[in-house]
DNA sequence: CTACGTGCAAACCATTTGCGACACC
DNA sequence: GGTGTCGCAAATGGTTTGCACGTAG
């Protein structure tokens, strides 16, 4: 329970190692970033924090590692389609369906699902419009193809 | 209740003429190729279809009136952060709640929110994961600044 | 007839790739 | 010592912009 920055860090050697990655100062300095960052950075902005101690290094090592951690299940993003641009053509509200191997969506009426309920108020001056559902998942191709990898996204 | 292209035609119609927005064979038919290309489509996509009934169109034209239709509310887009990778760093499951005017993401713990359930069986040969809730709305800053603006996001 | 919309080309931004040099295991 | 990693620069993919011409209202 306790996710202290160095607890993390440990994790993460652990399962560096477990992955065999190796674990080079680079690694280190920017999943540490990520961990003290806090909230959702930027690829940008975690080049922005490790550039500070390791003034030389390159904007492209960070993006190769942040792509390692990512598929090694050591790190979760934000969003599946950070990619293109997709519209929505179901005029209707409604859920999705993601799958998280090839970012195929379906949607999923909104009827599908048990209406989403807030318990707490949201912070004071928020103005919420609608809730929308992603079920993270993998669509039967991609199950087939990627045995347990992607099972923690 | 009815969905056909033809009366999201009509209403796209009265919507460009309330927005003081010129009716043109181009926005026409890329608002059709929308409706009627289903799922959901990405500009590049649009832009085949729509070159095969007007061949000298533009990319560029595509994608101003994608941005057009979207700010006024003519089209809705699957994803709000479509532009730069965001990285997780709390490892906790939880929700999100989304700004759609200037896409900043809070955290809400997975408890702030009624267990989501679905009410079928996914389709056959799906695996799912977790769900994940995105509250779309407005952050106080955006809030203030866009009255009525994006209320259909 | 005039402001808005279009097409083209160039610019821009985020991300990936190729490759020679270097370091972890 | 050899495979995996790093830094650099160039390539790529998606999207936007500037500008001269054309057209809807």
């Amino acid at each position: 329970m306790a996710h202290t920055v160095e607890d993390r860090l440990k994790k993460f050697r652990q399962q560096c190692r477990a992955a065999g990655l190796a674990l080079t100062h680079q690694r280190e300095t920017i999943f540490r970033a990520v961990v003290e960052s806090g909230g959702h950075p930027s690829p940008e902005r975690i080049y922005g924090l490790v550039k500070r101690r390791i003034p030389a290094i390159s904007l492209a090592t960070v993006y190769k590692n942040i792509r390692v951690f990512l598929d090694a299940g050591l790190l979760r993003e934000v969003t599946v389609h950070h990619g293109t641009m997709l519209l929505e053509t179901n005029p209707e509200d409604h859920h999705h369906l993601v799958c998280v191997g090839c970012g195929a969506i379906l949607d999923l009426e909104q009827e599908a699902v048990e209406p989403v309920q807030l318990r707490r108020r949201p912070p004071a001056g928020y103005r919420i419009f609608r809730p929308r559902v992603e079920f993270l998942g993998l669509c039967p191709g991609c199950a087939r193809k990627k045995p347990e990898k992607s099972s923690h996204l």
